[in-house]
DNA sequence: AATCCTTTTAGGAATCAATCCTAAAAGAGG
DNA sequence: CCTCTTTTAGGATTGATTCCTAAAAGGATT
């Protein structure tokens, strides 16, 4: 493991924040000035591919990086942009499995609501 | 409703396909030959909008078009792409959405799968 | 620590879906 | 027809991400 793809990586697994690759380009370039932007792209993918950390993709927004390595929801803030993990209750996707052909390789599962913040904030229309 | 938009609708909801917007304004160009490439993004931003069609965004792939406008789950197949929809049974989201502090305003919910076509030709590692 | 070989990096160019810009064309109404 | 507003064509631009290449770093093995 590089000195690159460490920083890289612990970043990612130091706090459940969701960061973009360019939130986590300038949080490392904080202790590592030469990194390359490239460089955290490629090694967010090959961390991405040895299953340590998990790339959520937005909808019309740059990809966020998950340190939770197993599959779970997300909650994400329409208003703000806010993601927060969820716990998945046991055998929830059961019943839409059931009607399928073959087995399920994985899934991907949204909510998007108003988060608390956001929604005391009530004045503009901008989002 | 102008020319442009009543062609772009029509491809969407003619079939369950859920095309990229490029392949619809491949199709569209078939008819009408000067349409613009911004025309067909700004359009189908417009359907979105008005709630007449559904985008769909994609893992690492163009967003994708559907005519289908109630909420509900897709099936992806992780080798080919081909979309499919789902029917979402009654209430599957209330356990997860009983501890949230808010309402949900929305979902997404992906399935992924190999489908029959792919799992049948077994053979190279492409994609 | 010198040698050889493989992998990774920095830096910048390239890609590609999607958006934006502007003058011209097309509705919409009266 | 004549104005006013909206939309379009066409091309330039953006922005996230990927790709390219020579140089640097690892990593064994001595």
């Amino acid at each position: 493991m590089t000195r690159q793809r460490e920083l890289i990586y612990r970043i990612v697994t130091a706090a459940p924040e969701h960061r973009t690759a360019e939130e986590i380009y300038d949080l490392a370039r904080e202790q590592m000035p030469s990194l390359a932007r490239g460089t955290v792209y490629r090694n967010l993918g090959l961390l991405v591919q040895a299953g340590q950390i998990r790339k959520l993709e937005m909808a019309d927004a740059p990809a966020r990086y998950d340190r939770e390595r197993r599959p779970h929801p997300h909650l994400i803030c329409q208003r703000c942009g806010r993601v927060e993990d969820l716990v998945m209750p046991e055998a929830l996707l059961a019943p839409l499995e059931a009607g399928l052909p073959g087995p399920i390789t994985g899934y991907e599962l949204k909510l998007y609501h108003i988060c608390p913040a956001c929604r005391g904030a009530r004045k503009d229309g901008a989002r």
